[in-house]
DNA sequence: CGGGATCTTGAGGATGCTCAACGCTAGTGG
DNA sequence: CCACTAGCGTTGAGCATCCTCAAGATCCCG
């Protein structure tokens, strides 16, 4: 019933309660959830809804800072450049994820769609005006980049010293707890993203990563559903594989 | 004899001078340096300070977060474990750096001195209390915050494309500017930590390490002078090879 | 169906690791 | 004052993991 209204007010975006946000269904969310209506409508107003095609860049590391955004929709790559092409992807952004935490001055990585993607822009400066006016923004704003930091902090106890497999299961099983976090079954987890995507995030080549989920297939821990769904039959089990050979 | 004006002036919050903190020679580095001397004397009511010895243990990941640090000198190396010993080392702290940025409910790494080092401790529940009153603090935690998530980023980018060669400089680079910024010269930079330290935090081995700064020893880009300091004669040159091969 | 992109598989090779020995230095105690 | 030891750093040889290059398989969308 509540997921029967949001889909109903989905449609009717700028409907009876004038403000969009009320009826968004990534509100709880988003950052947007420690919002009330009044301040949420203060957002709203400086808020514009986007739509990105795949391969679609979103921004671009080294730009100046102009824009924040929140997904709606769809899926995201964060990633760096070196000048000869190599790329590390630091993160990859689902619907209810903020883009732009690290209010810098400008860019520190630069995103692209990998699906497509719907997204709530804000401008930065009036986002700012904001946080200055609502300490629970901030507050929340706060708690996000401290999440993210953990985060950062597993991903290079990742890259530094685990091996490709362990690296490949890890990188299923953040995937199945984020589902699950979100109410979503826990198996099978989506790969909305290429092999190339995952082998760039995890510090390994498309070629290694494809042998990785052919030999993780192989011994039964994992199954490859049509659709690039993986299913994990016991993620239990793969703790074990995710950190200790 | 700071560690007995310390006690004194814990006793006479509102003495003289005032508090502690006011004398203090890195509160400008630190994040005391929002705070006018009325808000620091709340800070350093609840306050205490501490010495660490060398390889002496601060925090461990997974303890419960009941303290907060800023280091006011010596050298800390933050680190995870595999359960099979295997060891990330996240960053380095020096003195003017805040211990537990990431205001989250556990530590999410250990930390361990690796110099003799002295440190200001705060209850993080009362530290959160000062938060909800000075929002200069949560805003300056916030921006420390993004800039760990910046340096973060770049440090995945290091450990996961990056070859031994260019981590090696680029660690010696990211030294070097801090260094500078610090209004010390960017040339020579000392490495209070050990090899196996380095290794460990640039997802190599000690062996490598050690034969890398051999080689660019030999290629004249780096010279080592007694007492673990590194001298970069040409520090402009070293960009180059700390992300291009 | 066809064609381009993505994914998989294979063979060979390089980077960095493992295991091992040796050197250096500083602290210690005779 | 010097020999001794322990810890750290360096060097060497062989090897494993993962990368590179290449070809074939599969998927997806028109």
């Amino acid at each position: 019933m509540a997921a029967d209204e949001l889909r109903i007010a989905r449609k009717k975006p700028d409907m009876a309660l004038g403000n969009p946000c009320a009826a968004c269904s990534i509100r709880e969310m988003s950052i947007c959830a420690v919002l009330d209506n009044t301040e949420l409508s203060r957002l709203a107003a400086i808020a514009r809804t986007q739509t990105v095609s795949p391969r679609q860049t979103i921004i671009d590391e080294g730009e100046d800072a102009k824009l924040l955004f929140n997904i709606t929709s769809g899926a995201v790559k964060l990633y760096k450049l070196l000048p000869d092409g190599r790329r590390q992807i630091t993160g990859f952004l689902f619907e209810g994820d903020f883009l732009g935490i690290a209010l810098n001055e400008v860019y520190a990585y630069s995103a692209e769609a990998i699906s497509e993607v719907t997204l709530c822009r804000f401008p930065r400066n009036r986002f700012e005006t904001l946080i200055d006016e609502f300490p629970k923004l901030e507050k929340q704003l706060l708690e996000m980049a401290s999440n993210e930091l953990v985060q950062a902090q597993d991903q290079m106890l990742l890259l530094g010293r685990k091996t490709a497999r362990e690296k490949v299961v890890s990188f299923l099983l953040s995937l199945s707890r984020r589902a699950r976090r979100r109410g979503a079954p826990p198996s099978p987890v989506a790969l909305p993203m290429s092999r190339a995507d995952i082998a760039d995030y995890l510090g390994l080549t498309t070629e290694t990563v494809s042998r990785t989920f052919t030999a993780l297939k192989g011994s039964g821990v994992i199954r490859l559903l049509p659709g690039n769904m993986v299913e994990l039959p016991n993620p239990e089990s793969l703790h074990d594989l995710a950190d200790s050979a």
